[in-house]
DNA sequence: ATTTATGTTATATTATCTGTATAACAAAAG
DNA sequence: CTTTTGTTATACAGATAATATAACATAAAT
């Protein structure tokens, strides 16, 4: 899986990994069970430091998308918390949905937005 | 308009305001043309910094949600650029979604999410 | 005129976050 | 035994966040 990040960025180097990742899975690049680069790997592969490639795999696996293991090093497996998923996405998307409001984007428009990403991503989940 | 913040947050103060004002028109609890507070009274109001209010404002000017006078304060004052609007929201989206899709939340659910939100926002605006 | 309040700008300081740099450890695989 | 894995610890530089004073021009109020 190809990842790249964007040093110029406003957004921290951790970040673009974990988006990145996730997008990947969405999109069906990577599935359950695939192997993910070692923290090392990925480091010198991107050109970045170790320690920033394990933040943004701790945090996917606190978040439920990676397993971390000692011998087999870092694989996708979802932990689907499908409740809480829901109440963190309203979460977000209050906000984000509110800013739209404001700029007179109705629902609708939100709708088709989410039609389009959501065409985006691989047919096998839907 | 009541404004707090949460300073066990992760979630910088000065987003804080933000959100919460946009938050605000969104809600229709401030419209078009409705005086803020200044920044030295919003500071001292909430317990924060005036240059920390001030760099809310100046952002919130910057993305088209309020207008700054000299002499009558920050004053509610709407850009629609809307174009600019759907692109930041579709970026924004991408990711989110993202995050939702791997944790099996179908395209259905969001749409149910969002028409749950907007049914929170005034009705004037639809 | 004087005072007051406004946004604006500048500088300095402290604390936290980000990213890098080494280093070492236990565990498992080859 | 060597290599590779995640994991942890420490240290350092840079950027960001928040605070603390201070000053300025402008416009309103007195």
């Amino acid at each position: 899986m190809l990842i790249e990040i964007d040093f110029n960025s406003d957004e921290a180097i951790y970040v673009q990994l974990q988006n990145q990742i996730i997008m990947g899975i969405a999109m069906d690049v990577i599935r359950e069970g695939d192997p993910l680069p070692s923290v090392r790997q990925l480091a010198e592969r991107v050109g970045i430091n170790m320690h920033t490639v394990n933040k943004a795999y701790t945090i996917l696996k606190q978040e439920g998308f990676i397993r971390l293991d000692r011998r087999k090093g870092a694989v996708i497996a979802i932990d689907v918390d499908k409740a809480r998923a829901l109440m963190e996405m309203k979460e977000r998307l209050r906000i984000l949905l509110a800013k739209g409001s404001c700029k007179n984007i109705s629902k609708e428009e939100v709708h088709a937005l989410v039609d389009e990403i959501y065409d985006e991503y691989g047919k096998g989940r839907m």
